[in-house]
DNA sequence: GGCTGTTATGTTATAATGTAACAATTTTTC
DNA sequence: GAAAAATTGTTACATTATAACATAACAGCC
């Protein structure tokens, strides 16, 4: 239930991720495999120039504008999704099946859950539509604090 | 039930502004509610850069912290919602309440429309709780075609 | 292979958004 | 009116993001 891709297996995510740019007939190069595995890795959110410093760390003199280019194509591949209220991306949990998602952003430990409640988006597609509205995306973010960091004896941060 | 504050009454909008302040022990003073004339009279949402250069118009020299804590302000008192999907601010449809919203993003257009559908509400709250997170804001930000721009017939863009 | 169009990456420079820190002023309270 | 509190001014940056153009890698074709 936690985020981040598939808690310690990248390898996996990895091969998926090859697997489902392949069936779109788009290429995982190596950056962005590169952007994608660091972004899993972190297994929470990360800023463009977060992931910058650490890509910088094997290939020299990365600039912004390859990171967000790799993050703009996996967020077109459905591999990583973009947190609107931290400026912050996320590598998805479960790129399988296209889907907007839903985030629970702890501001204690700082960790993302990833929800897709089908009731909920059920709901607003439902309220939305009635206005008029054609809608072709959705953000959905809650901040608060995660069930550990809410527990009485201490929230624990690692 | 479109976006902006009163749909033309300004000065009602900001009566009510004034006696929200009042109620909660703060100071709508000239600065903030300049702000917020401002943004109501656009009636959609604005960057804080957009802000301060109408604001320049009649206070030169206005930098940007002054607008930023007018809108810091402002969102603590209920009276402008902050977009995150856009980095931009609107004027609260509703003051009277507190109520975190849906908004219904227009990219054709630019307007906004704000709604608060108890529904989704709940529904979001239920499976939210449903995993121990405690909640403390949330944002609900949907982008898509108005219903007048998604008219067969050509949008208007006013 | 070599040509060609397409896709991806490199590079430079800058735009847009937001804030920390401290000084000056205004307002409130006593 | 003097002290305390709240607000605004000011300077200087930090952070996030993109435009524009140059170069390189790749894919398909002959």
């Amino acid at each position: 239930m936690s985020a981040g891709c598939g808690n310690g297996d990248i390898e996996r995510t990895l091969c998926t991720a090859e697997a489902i740019c392949a069936a779109k007939g788009s290429r995982l190069t190596a950056q962005r495999r590169r952007v994608l595995e660091i972004l899993c890795a972190g297994r929470r959110p990360m800023g463009a120039y977060e992931i910058l410093e650490r890509l910088a760390v094997r290939a020299k003199g990365v600039k912004p504008p390859t990171v967000y280019r790799a993050l703009d194509f996996l967020q077109s591949m459905g591999l990583v999704h973009r947190l609107e209220s931290l400026n912050a991306f996320l590598g998805c949990v479960n790129p399988d099946h296209p889907h907007a998602g839903q985030f629970l952003i702890c501001r204690d430990c700082g960790r993302v859950e990833e929800m897709e409640d089908p009731g909920v988006e059920r709901r607003l597609g439902e309220a939305v539509s009635a206005t008029g509205f054609l809608a072709d995306s959705r953000v959905i973010e809650v901040t608060g604090r995660c069930a550990d960091c809410s527990r009485p004896k201490g929230g624990k941060h690692p």
